[in-house]
DNA sequence: CAAATCCATTGATCCAAATCAATGCAGCCC
DNA sequence: GGGCTGCATTGATTTGGATCAATGGATTTG
């Protein structure tokens, strides 16, 4: 509710981009990103429309909410949150994203951006002005299709989400989340049984729909049943089975019956 | 829980396609629909490779959980629910979907579906074989622009419905619902404020993260408070206002703080 | 380095919605 | 038309997680 005050360029120019190029042929994240798939010619058409911000502190704003459209970003480093505000003032969280993810894709359809997006920590992020990209997409199918495969990804992440608001206890929200990360580290070459938590406690509270009380408790709940060490924002998973299958569901070890 | 049992031609083959073409460029939904901004000549291309399908009785699927990935579908008539299992094998429903709306677009990312698709009355559907649509779009701008903000409306809709299941209490959830489906009737040309739901009671909680007998509840207190008309499947506006304000919010009655 | 501020944890209590249980009703099929 | 079957409603009870309240730690700032 109480939000980081900005300062006056920040207020201005939400993004700072550098002047150097983004080269995207060179960047580690190309097997996740856009530029999956796309041939090193096509890469560096890709190369001249993609502009790399600055490092942006925590808590500076991608794009606010209500910000006119003009592009997507992909975060090259650090890690972003994507919100809205409920009209009583609360945030939900719609994603944590992580190097190689594109954001605000949801602010295509309408032309100005439904949520916002803050960097969790120290982050870059490459713009990709939307005009350009579209007409680059229809030159090159490659890059049409990497661009609709990661919005399609989008759309099956949402899903997952939403199964997990409507139909989860709150013990394997959590153990789902935290799964989720490990495997989006391990993705991209991070450990995936230490890692720290980029976001606080009311985040991952907003982002699984309780309260930060619930979150704490099931941290500790979860160490002392030693599925994970927590020590303030860095995770330890310690069984890594047990969390996968909470995750998974905790409902049916009393109903284990067969899929028809 | 129950699957309805299908026929074995059913099973063979989801989809039933009619033989005729589907005329896009004579369709009444083609300013909602992928057409929308394609110009004439364009439109017979896609005409070429969407085929429209037999009326589908309620019940059967437009495709199903798992099932490979070869086209995505726009409901032509009737009305279609969208949904994944848990392991615990209750249905989460990710979308009611209306006429001129699109389904299947999150099995773009990994060749096969994540969710099922259900026909809630008789229905039909136009098939887009995603490969051919792909070409399409690279070939015509403005197919290529529409595809996009179709998928970013779905996304921006799963984010609505984010927000609701994880912050809006059981009755704004309802009346978020009736007043969505309120609007998007009105987009089609139907009463907005007098209509049928095909989903039963079951499927709304489904939607809605709620249990059966809360959407039970909500029903008749809603119409207690005079805010509509139930007749079984059969609904009447009867406060568009206070359903709407219902809708938005109704935790900030008691906090109606300015925006910074 | 101390004070201030923010964030996280822990405990006690409450409540919205789930669950359990039963009856009512509509649309079907013989 | 009468019984069947699945769907919907209503009531009683329980409970998971929210809310309220207080303290404990961790960054940050002057």
């Amino acid at each position: 509710m109480a939000e980081i005050p900005n300062t006056n360029r920040e207020q201005a120019k939400v993004v700072d981009l550098a002047s150097v190029q983004a080269a995207c042929h060179g960047c580690s994240l190309r097997q996740l990103c856009l530029p999956m798939g796309v041939n090193q010619v096509d890469l560096h058409r890709l190369d001249e429309i993609v502009r790399r911000s600055r490092p942006m502190q925590r808590g500076k704003h991608v794009f606010r909410l209500g910000d006119q459209f003009h592009a997507i970003y992909a975060i090259r480093s650090g890690s972003v949150k994507t919100y809205t505000m409920t009209d009583a003032g609360s945030e939900q969280i719609t994603g944590f994203h992580l190097p190689g993810e594109l954001i605000g894709l949801d602010a295509i359809a309408t032309g100005s951006h439904p949520c916002g997006a803050k960097a969790l920590e120290t982050a870059t992020v490459c713009e990709l002005p939307f005009l350009q990209l579209e007409e680059l997409a229809v030159q090159v199918p490659s890059l049409q299709h990497q661009l609709l495969r990661l919005m399609s990804k989008e759309i099956l992440s949402d899903g997952e989400l939403l199964t997990l608001l409507g139909k989860k206890s709150a013990e394997e929200r959590l153990a789902a989340l935290i799964f989720s990360l490990s495997a989006r580290f391990k993705e991209r070459g991070f450990s995936p049984n230490e890692f720290r938590l980029s976001m606080s406690r009311n985040d991952i509270a907003d982002y699984l729909g309780l309260a930060v009380e619930t979150v704490s408790r099931l941290f500790t709940r979860f160490q002392q049943q030693g599925l994970i060490d927590v020590q303030n924002k860095q995770v330890t998973i310690r069984d890594h089975d047990r969390l996968k299958e909470l995750a998974g569901s905790n409902a049916e070890d009393r109903a284990p019956q067969a899929r028809a």
